[in-house]
RNA sequence: CGUUCUGUAGCUCAAUGGCAGAGUACACGGCCGAUAACCGUGCGAUCUGGGUUCAACUCCCAGCGGAACGACCA
């Protein structure tokens, strides 16, 4: 006869095979059209809000693994939130304005923009960015990231540039907006100001000089041994065509500088370290050290200018190196981005004599007109005049050129919009705030604190067209900022309906009020400026564009979640414009994570190939690898990927999705509402088997409200190898198959696996959404079970599931039972038994052991998974020992436990035969007449079931 | 060069200052009633050098490697 169809064995049509890459299309596709986010969104609503406000990925190019990571991590936390009972929407945003596509759209323009108009650049900036918010908004949601994707926020919205415009404006009223020179990359051919990204460095031979400027104050006070002699400070540049606007010199506050005799009663001042090489430069061979000078001695003294009658002022700086040069630097603050920080410090303008062109102006004598680079030749032969010009030199190195017409640029002076970060106390409220933010891991707050502490003021302003224009006019007499409210709302209805588009069109007095009158001099007439913003600006104000203005949100944020490089960017930047406008931060809370690099720790780029994309992960292995991956590093250091971290991946979530599945194989004729056992009826083994769960749930919700995931995916993986393949799921085999149907203790193990299953499957929702909706799809219906997991909540935990005396016994069991397997292995090596049902142990104990394990006798034998298990004592004569139908044993064979202490396992072949239904061994096998192959257990059972 | 982090088995993660623990990989074996599954056994680690301490993976200092951000390149 066949037994096997008396078995009670798994039967699912749940399949094993995931097709993941095939599967999660379809997946999405229902949830789509069975309106699973309106219904998520009905379901929690009136719950207490959670807000997660997204940081706006840029709306250029496909995602990368770092945007996939970045989103993933949103997604597993918004959905745990929701399933926590908290109303969690996610809003998506994207930053649209900015250089990056402005540059592309160039590109693709090429020399077609010339005759372009600005709105027409503008236009096709904007179609450029709405292609990519398409391309990225599918790849989102191809990762399973729940959120509004119908509605997401863009910075490119009317109504989001009519905000940026308006909380500029708001900048502007308090009195924190002003002008001031800086000086920026210009590109004199093209007459246009230049960002970082779009300078291309190139070798280049420039002229190198040595100039020595006369110090004027007289150091002999100090120095005696300079008196009489006439006293320079020697400098070296590689651009003569500074020389005009040479403000000061500057050293460094921590070298050891010198005052060297060169004969006929001249003295040069310069680097101690340097001096040697620059009297050989300069063709010196007699000199004389005559003193050491401090560069604390000769701050804030001056010296003439070589061409003109201007002091030059000694400043100290750190930027000074001893690489090059004299140790003196040059310093024209309208030239050179330290020359104009050094010149902040000291109260040095930013000057700057020369057109857009890049000619001098009218101002600078003998050069007036000529062509910076032109002038290079006429300024040395100037200096060479006046005696100034110590020596004349080429060299070659790396000159910063114009991406575009790949001519030399410069770097130029010119009015930019600044936000004060001291004049109306900004710096000093937005620290106050960061310590009332918690900073996730703790050491963000450091971070921040240590930028906003140390940032020089913001400088809003871009000469770029793709943006949101700086909303301000100034008088065109005495170029006062005019702003008041009035003016600020009307640009906000204009801007609410035209979008920023109206301010190029349009001309000042269009949008200015009637009667706008200049409140410092009178003028009726105003220029209005042509800048952009900083996009920084665009996405720092998103709490007010978003967090404010939708209803379903709130302000501040519960939680913003980016990379680590957002502290210098978007946490920056969102806590500055709220600070300055509401005098509070716009989060509660703010988590980083790291960077993904590759398997040696390295970063990923291109040039060294190890970049990973996300649709090649997502094609070969599917979404939820993807999420698993996320979930399974602690994400705050840097996060690893390579080929042989999914491959791993994908093995654990076979294993889970096994275990899913047996579990689901085993429900199949389980109906938790007829048939679940209660908690007092189970078996021990099940009750235990409970509080394992429970400890798993309560780990669970921990690691959620912590954010800590990966906590989550190795508690879980491990509780489905350890807890359930290898232990409980294991031994349940024989009462779950071999069991008449209906059988109390099947009915106890069935209830356990359903607890178990719909436990497993919520807590593993936030994180693999696909795969828990599909094994949800195949859990037994009962009343009240959600249409999907994602309306559901996550785990309840049953205190009465608690019992830590049982536990503590089953701990034990299980360590005895460790031992027993190893004993096994000694007899499979032996060849003694194969499978562990072929064999019959015998436990020896010490007393005091013997006394506890002694009610478990049985258990311990299920739980071995073996045919016959006795419980001996030490002490007892080993002679005395004897199995049913077995030699007598030999104490030499028995495996002593190291473990545990006073423990022996003897394994010896089990007596009786194979029964051919459960396969136990047993001395009843061929004693029942009408079944010879089974054993009397199963014959009761196939009389029982009436097969 | 500066600031803030980071370094535990090949890989992913653990360890209130108190015996470094899992899984995976690998090796060997079992099973053939979770089978593109399942079970068992074994193997294997605190970057280096100092210091504090009865005791350091843990705290401090220095070095080396890695990351982010910034500065520099007249």
């Amino acid at each position: 006869m066949n037994y096997k169809k008396t078995l009670n064995l798994p039967v699912t049509k749940f399949p094993m095979k995931a097709n993941l890459a095939k599967r999660e299309p379809e997946q999405l596709k229902m949830w789509d059209e069975s309106r699973l986010h309106d219904k998520v969104r009905a379901h929690s609503a009136g719950r207490k809000r959670f807000i997660l406000h997204d940081g706006p990925p840029y709306a250029n190019g496909n995602i990368h693994i770092g945007t996939a990571l970045n989103k993933i991590l949103k997604d597993i936390i918004v959905r745990s939130r929701q399933m926590a009972g908290f109303d969690a929407v996610y809003v998506p945003g994207w930053d649209c304005h900015g250089l990056p596509i402005e540059h592309n759209v160039d590109k693709e323009l090429g020399e077609k923009k010339k005759g372009m108009s600005l709105a027409e650049v503008r236009r096709l900036c904007r179609s450029y960015a709405e292609k990519y918010i398409d391309i990225q908004r599918d790849e989102f949601k191809r990762l399973g990231v729940m959120g509004e994707w119908k509605d997401p926020y863009l910075t490119m919205a009317y109504e989001y540039e009519a905000i940026i415009a308006r909380e500029l404006c708001n900048f502007a009223l308090e009195g924190s907006l002003f002008r001031s020179k800086k000086p920026i990359y210009w590109c004199c051919s093209c007459s246009t100001a230049l960002a970082e990204a779009e300078i291309e460095y190139e070798n280049e031979a420039s002229p190198s000089i040595f100039v020595r400027f006369p110090l004027k104050d007289d150091l002999s006070h100090d120095i005696p041994a300079l008196a009489g002699k006439k006293v320079f400070v020697v400098i070296w540049t590689t651009t003569p065509w500074t020389i005009p606007a040479n403000l000061g010199i500057a050293l460094h506050p921590d070298f050891a500088y010198a005052a060297v005799d060169v004969g006929e009663g001249d003295v040069f001042v310069l680097a101690s370290e340097l001096v040697e090489g620059c009297m050989k430069t300069f063709g010196i061979s007699e000199y004389a050290i005559l003193a050491d000078v401090q560069a604390k001695a000769l701050e804030r003294k001056c010296c003439a200018h070589p061409l003109y009658d201007r002091d030059s002022l000694m400043v100290l700086g750190n930027h000074v190196t001893l690489e090059a040069g004299t140790g003196c630097v040059h310093t024209a603050p309208g030239h050179g981005r330290e020359d104009y920080e050094v010149g902040l410090e000291y109260g040095l303008d930013a000057y700057s004599p020369l057109d857009d062109r890049g000619c001098f102006t009218d101002e600078v004598d003998f050069f007036k007109g000529q062509f910076v680079f032109d002038a290079n030749k006429a300024i040395n032969e100037k200096l060479r005049e006046k005696g100034a010009l110590l020596k004349e030199e080429s060299l070659t190195h790396q000159y910063p050129h114009c991406w575009r017409c790949k001519q030399p640029v410069i770097f130029r002076a010119t009015p930019q919009w600044f936000i004060s970060m001291d004049k109306t106390g900004l710096r000093k409220r937005a620290l106050e705030e960061i310590d009332r933010v918690q900073w996730i891991p703790r050491w963000g707050r450091e971070r921040i604190y240590g930028m906003i502490e140390n940032r020089p003021d913001w400088c809003v302003s871009r000469q770029r067209a793709w943006g949101v224009p700086i909303t301000v006019f100034y008088c065109d007499k005495c170029e006062t900022l005019l702003m008041n409210q009035e003016i600020r709302d009307r640009i906000f209805d204009l801007f609410k309906t035209h979008g920023a588009d109206v301010w190029f069109d349009k001309e000042a007095t269009d949008l200015l009020p009637e009667g706008s009158v200049c409140e410092k001099c009178g003028n009726r007439t105003f220029t209005k400026e042509n800048d952009i913003l900083d996009v920084w600006f665009d996405s720092g104000v998103s709490h007010a564009a978003v967090l404010e203005q939708r209803e379903n949100l709130k302000w501040p944020a519960d939680l913003y979640l980016e990379g680590t490089d957002q502290h210098r960017g978007w946490f920056h930047s969102s806590l500055l414009t709220a600070v300055g406008t509401r005098g509070k931060a716009p989060y509660d809370a703010v988590l980083t994570h790291g960077f993904v690099v590759d398997e040696d720790a390295k970063k990923m780029s291109k040039s060294l190939g190890n970049v990973v994309a996300p649709k090649e992960v997502i094609d070969q292995y599917g979404a939820e690898i993807l999420r698993l991956w996320v979930a399974a590093t602690d994400y705050r250091d840097d996060i690893r990927i390579s080929q042989n971290i999914l491959k791993q991946l994908t093995d654990a979530y076979r294993r889970i999705r096994n275990t899913c599945r047996f579990l689901l194989g085993n429900l199949n004729d389980f109906d938790p509402v007829k048939h679940a056992v209660p908690y007092e009826s189970m078996l021990e083994m099940d009750q235990y088997a409970l509080c394992k769960l429970a400890k798993l749930i309560e780990k669970g919700h921990r690691a959620y409200d912590r954010y800590e995931f990966h906590v989550i995916y190795h508690a879980l993986f491990n509780y489905c190898t350890l807890d359930l393949s290898a232990f409980y799921l294991d031994i349940l085999k024989d009462r779950l198959y071999a069991s008449a149907p209906a059988r109390p203790e099947r009915r106890s193990a069935q209830t356990v696996m359903y607890a178990i299953l719909d436990a497993i499957v919520r807590l593993m929702a936030p994180i693999l959404p696909f795969t828990a909706e599909e094994v949800w799809r195949f859990m037994p219906a009962q009343e009240g079970k959600a249409e999907s997991v994602h309306l559901a909540s996550l785990p309840a935990r049953d205190p009465a599931w608690d019992n830590d005396a049982l536990a503590k016994n089953w701990d034990h069991l299980i360590e005895v039972r460790g031992e027993v397997t190893k004993a096994m292995e000694e007899a499979r090596v032996r060849k003694l038994v194969g499978h562990s049902l072929d064999a019959a142990v015998i436990v020896s104990a010490s007393p005091d052991r013997y006394e506890s394990l002694k009610p478990y006798a049985d258990v311990l034998r299920t739980v071995s998974i073996v045919s016959k298990l006795s419980l001996v004592q030490e002490e007892e004569d080993e002679e005395e020992q004897t199995l049913d139908g077995i030699p007598k044993s030999k104490p030499a064979e028995a495996y002593e436990s190291a473990a545990v202490e006073g423990l022996s396992v003897l394994v010896v072949p089990a007596p009786g035969d194979k029964c051919e239904r459960c396969w136990i061994r047993d001395v009843s096998v061929g004693t029942i007449a009408e079944a010879p192959g089974i054993c009397q257990r199963c014959q009761d059972v196939l009389t029982e079931i009436g097969a």
